[in-house]
DNA sequence: CAGATTAGTTAGCATAGCTAACTAAAATTG
DNA sequence: CAATTTTAGTTAGCTATGCTAACTAATCTG
């Protein structure tokens, strides 16, 4: 039996790929975490802010879900972003929610921190071909369709 | 002045490729940790864990570095393994060096972790196009060498 | 207007990252 | 070969991040 039916071989092609895919984006996000932590602003407050920053002012509920994480805790980080003057906290006419929108410092210590935590990984593209930085950047498309269908 | 010098151009694309794969890495694993908390093991000793597995034994140091953490970290990360029995300490002739496997309940609880982590991603992956599947696997590939220069 | 719902916070627990300071074993060296 | 230095891991103590449960305050609803 050296043929295996196209259903069953898709499927084992498909866990393959799955996995070294989900292998690869952590030893990527591994290698770039040390650069992140030169900002002295912890990974998640970063990542809190750079929706704030490019995906516009919030509330804490919704900066919440995009972040894939419970109140309790965007609350507290949201408490650390604040007492780092990174992000400002306003009113709205419903009392009981918050509208968090980055300071101007915060915008700053992103933009920064974005620079620093890419330009390692942007050299590393650099090395590739330029067919293949091409290719990388189409690629880079398709992954985040995939990321769209979870 | 709409034309660019080519090299600013290839500098900015790389840039805003490898911003864009940041991100994308991101987002893919803040969808797939949700699966990985199913296992009741945490999300760093499920990658140690996996290094033991996939890689072969080690010790502590050696494991510390595959993980880009700090020795203290990973001490406290393998104590929890053992205390779970996920992970066995065995003596070298080097006496302060310990030599670090995964039982045979570490292979079992990370075989289906793993399974339960991808099947997700897989799923998304399926969606894709049978041409464009096989265009992931070339990302994965590229993104692997990406890695590797970084 | 009383009760239900919604937004956020507080409290308390576990994991994970770090540095500094320690122990024990091995290697070096005078 | 004894004294020192180096190396491997651990312990202690801090911060940040996750969670659930339980609370407060504001709004909505009947």
């Amino acid at each position: 039996m050296t043929r295996v039916k196209l259903k069953d071989a898709g499927a084992k092609e498909g866990f393959e790929t799955a996995d070294r895919l989900h292998s690869a984006a952590i030893h990527l996000l591994r290698r770039l975490r040390v650069r992140d932590r030169e900002s002295g602003v912890g990974p998640a407050q970063l990542s809190a802010l750079s929706v704030l920053v490019f995906g516009g002012p919030r509330s804490l509920g919704e900066l919440a879900d995009a972040e894939q994480v419970r109140p309790p805790t965007m609350s507290r980080i949201v408490a650390g972003l604040e007492r780092a003057g990174l992000v400002k906290r306003r009113k709205t006419e419903d009392g009981r929610r918050v509208r968090l929108e980055a300071s101007a410092k915060g915008m700053k210590i992103l933009q920064e921190g974005r620079k620093r935590r890419v330009e390692s990984l942007a050299k590393a593209v650099y090395l590739l071909s330029r067919k293949e930085q091409n290719q990388l950047v189409e690629l880079v498309k398709l992954l985040q369709r995939v990321i769209g269908n979870l």
